[in-house]
DNA sequence: TTCCAGGAGAGAG
DNA sequence: CTCTCTCATGGA
């Protein structure tokens, strides 16, 4: 099947920001594992997302579980324009335009992120591939074999000796923890989806391994909350050396940029950070000079 | 060999 | 509140 007249869209850009773990490119298509299935997807003309399912389910329904996936609800040209505040965004909003904050699946976000502490792109998805082969379900479709991500009662169950044999480190109790307050019941994540951002932030922060930034991540990349803000090393550094031109602390990066790019700072935060992380030169005088050149709004 | 990665917790000051 | 140290692991 097919989803038509796609406006503002890069499916490379969204599934290749770091925000997903899950997703592999092969040739022009991508094969994900998501929410216990195998989807592939191509973009063409580019306003056409093909879309294929290694399960047969309803066209109408996939439709409308993709159109939220992939956030392609909103208008994204108006909260684009609304942080469009300087000419430095501005390169990044146009190199990576269409890219698309995702609304994953809550359980599988707030695993994922909690592995990501202290860790790298390449070797978190390697870690989550392992937790999926060890204990999650094989899934095929097309040649592509992959694992569906292991449930939070599954991991729960399975102890933490062997979460930490998959090489997730000392971070082993904290996805164990988190696997076992919420196959319990005493974290209801149906109760968490319906939160504002602080509430639904302050209770995920009651997990023993999440955090700020971590919190933060898991609003946005999962919950839909855009104000959200996670600050990683690499937002860090770009708002230091930008944006404040000295160290500053968490606190003081959190008020400066909400202050500074409105309630949309979590779509801005996905444009900086992956155009600082794909670009060297991000911090070059001809780019830090872009930050003084203001855009009309 | 040392440093670093989409950090967090514990402890000290 | 802010610093500092430590926590596994693998790739550079």
């Amino acid at each position: 099947m097919e989803i038509d007249n796609l406006k503002d869209f890069s499916l490379k850009y969204t599934l290749e920001s770091g925000q997903s773990f899950r997703w592999s490119r092969i040739d022009d298509a991508y094969y994900g594992v998501v929410e216990g299935r195998i989807l592939k997807l191509q973009q063409e003309n580019p306003s056409t997302l093909i879309i294929e399912s290694s399960c047969n389910e309803d066209d109408e329904i996939l439709t409308e579980f993709l159109l939220h996936y992939l956030d392609l609800n909103r208008d994204l040209a108006s909260i684009l324009s609304a942080v469009n505040v300087d000419a430095y965004i501005a390169k990044a909003i146009e190199h990576f335009w269409g890219m698309r904050v995702l609304n994953q699946e809550l359980w599988e976000t707030i695993a994922s992120f909690i592995l990501s502490q202290n860790n790298n792109i390449s070797r978190i998805r390697n870690l989550i591939h392992t937790l999926a082969e060890k204990f999650g379900e094989r899934v095929e479709f097309k040649g592509y074999m992959d694992y569906t991500f292991p449930s939070a009662k599954s991991l729960a169950d399975v102890g933490v000796d062997e979460i930490f044999s998959c090489g997730t480190g000392y971070r082993a109790e904290y996805l164990w923890h988190a696997a076992s307050k919420i196959s319990n019941g005493e974290l209801q994540l149906d109760k968490l989806k319906n939160l504002p951002y602080i509430d639904a932030k302050n209770e995920l922060m009651n997990l023993v391994g999440v955090g700020e930034k971590v919190a933060d991540c898991i609003c946005l990349f999962s919950l839909g909350h855009l104000e959200a803000l996670p600050i990683d090393v690499w937002i860090k550094r770009i708002f230091e050396q930008i944006y404040l031109g000295k160290k500053a602390s968490v606190t003081e990066i959190r008020q400066f940029a909400s202050n500074y790019f409105g309630s949309y700072i979590g779509y801005a935060q996905q444009y900086l950070f992956h155009f600082a992380q794909s670009n060297p030169n991000w911090a070059d005088p001809e780019y830090l000079a872009l930050k003084d050149i203001k855009n009309k709004k």
